[in-house]
DNA sequence: TGTACATCAGTGAACGCGCGTTCACTGATGTAC
DNA sequence: TGTACATCAGTGAACGCGCGTTCACTGATGTAC
C-alpha cells in the first residue's frame, strides 16, 4: 500500500491493483460469468466509472486478471521446483514430476482461475508476442527436460519429442479433469504413462 | 418436421428440437456468452416463456446443446473412420491418425462449439453415469488402439499406456491451440511425437 | 515560500438495455363414453 | 358420430434486476516560477 493512506480518502492510491485483486477474489469464488465491474467497484468502495481510468472495458479487466494468474502459476511452480535440489537423475525426475503435479494442483485448487486463464477472455492472437505470457512455465519445462537428458534420465533421441508432448498431456489431463470429463484419480497414472512412453524409468 | 405443419401455427410441433437447433446456431456464431433464451425464442417465433415447458432454465438449454455436440463430434469421427478401410497395420495407423485429426478439425472449425462442450455448462458430475456422453469417442479410440496392437503396429506392452495418453494429448493440444496458446502448425508434429513415443513407426 | 494552473483520479447521475423468470391465461388436441 | 373434459403447448404482460458505459463534474495533487 502506498504512502498517502490515511489522509486520503478521495484518491484510492492504487486503484488499478485493487481492481485486479478484487476481480480476482470474485472470480475465485464464483467464476468469470458472475464477475461485474460494478460489484468490483462497490467492493472497493469506489464508483463504477472510476474503473474506466484503468481499463477500457470490462473485458480488459478480466484479461488483466487472467494474465496475472499465469504469472502466479509460474511463481508457484518455481517455488515448488526450488524445494527439490540436487543434480542427480533422481532429482531431475522429481522436478519433472513436480512440474506436472503443480500444474494440476493449481487447477484443481482454483478451477475458476484455470477456466479464466484458458477462456476466450485470455485468448491471445497466436501470432502476437504476448504468447510469452505462457513462456515462464514453458521455460521451466524446457529446463527440466534438459536436466533429464544431462543426468541420463531421458535419452537424447526423445528430447525433441518430449516438449510439446509433456505440455499437452499435462494440460489436456488437467483440463479434462477440471471439466469433469475424467476422474482425478487418473492423473498420476497419466504422468506415469507419459514418463514410460518417453523412456523415463523409475 | 411433423405432420400438422400448415394448419397449425399455434402449436409449433417440435419446439424442443427447435430450441436446441436455434441455440446451437447462435452459439456457433457468437459463443455461449451471448446466447439468451429470449433471442432463441424470438428467432423461432415463439414467446420466451414457451421454452420453460422444455427446459427448467437457460442453463439446461445450453447443456442440452453441449451434449448434442458430443454426439455430433462422434458422428463426424465415425464417418471419417469409415472412409479408411482395410485390416493392415497401415490402415490401422491411418485410422488412429484420423481420430486425432478429426478431433482437432472439429474444434478449429467451430471453436465456440468446442468451448461450450468443455465449459462449465457441460460440467458433469464425475461420479455420475453421464460421463458416457464422452464414451462414443473414447470407444472409437479404444477400438483403434486394439487394431494397432492386433496388426502389430503397436507393441502390446504399450497398449495400457496409450489410451489416456492419446486422449489427453489430442485434447490438450487442441484446446491449447483453440485458446491461442499454441500455434496450429504444431498439431501434426505433436501427433508425430505421440506416435513416436508409443513406438508406432511410420 | 506562495501562488497559479495543468493534470490526475475520482464522483454521481443517468441512459438504455436485455435479461431470466413467473403467472394467470387460452387455444388446440386427444380421448372416453 | 358427437360431446364433455382433461391435458398439452402455447401467449403476453409484467416483475425486478443489474449491467456496461458515458458524461459533465469536482476534489486533490504536483509543479513551474
Amino acid at each position: 500500500m502506498p504512502v498517502a493512506r490515511v489522509r486520503d480518502q478521495y484518491h484510492h492510491g492504487d486503484l488499478e491493483s485493487a481492481l485486479i485483486a478484487t476481480a480476482r477474489k470474485f472470480t475465485k469464488r464464483n467464476g468469470i460469468e458472475h464477475l461485474s465491474l460494478r460489484k468490483v467497484a462497490q467492493e472497493i468502495g469506489v464508483s463504477p466509472s472510476a474503473a474506466y481510468h484503468y481499463f477500457p472495458d470490462r473485458d480488459a479487466l478480466m484479461a488483466a486478471v487472467g494474465f496475472s494468474l499465469f504469472e502466479e502459476l509460474a511463481d508457484y511452480q518455481e517455488r515448488e521446483l526450488a524445494k527439490i535440489t540436487g543434480t542427480t537423475a533422481k532429482a531431475a525426475k522429481e522436478r519433472y514430476r513436480a512440474l506436472g503435479k503443480t500444474y494440476f494442483e493449481w487447477a484443481i485448487k482454483e478451477p475458476h482461475f484455470f477456466n479464466l486463464m484458458f477462456s476466450e477472455h485470455c485468448l491471445v492472437d497466436s501470432k502476437s508476442e504476448e504468447k510469452r505470457e505462457d513462456n515462464r512455465a514453458f521455460i521451466n519445462l524446457t529446463k527440466c527436460l534438459d536436466e533429464l537428458v544431462s543426468t541420463g534420465a531421458l535419452e537424447e533421441r526423445m528430447r525433441g519429442h518430449s516438449e510439446l508432448l509433456s505440455w499437452t498431456v499435462v494440460h489436456g489431463a488437467t483440463s479434462l479433469i477440471v471439466g469433469g470429463h475424467l476422474d482425478p484419480e487418473n492423473y498420476e497414472s497419466i504422468l506415469d504413462d507419459l514418463e514410460f512412453s518417453l523412456g523415463i524409468r523409475k
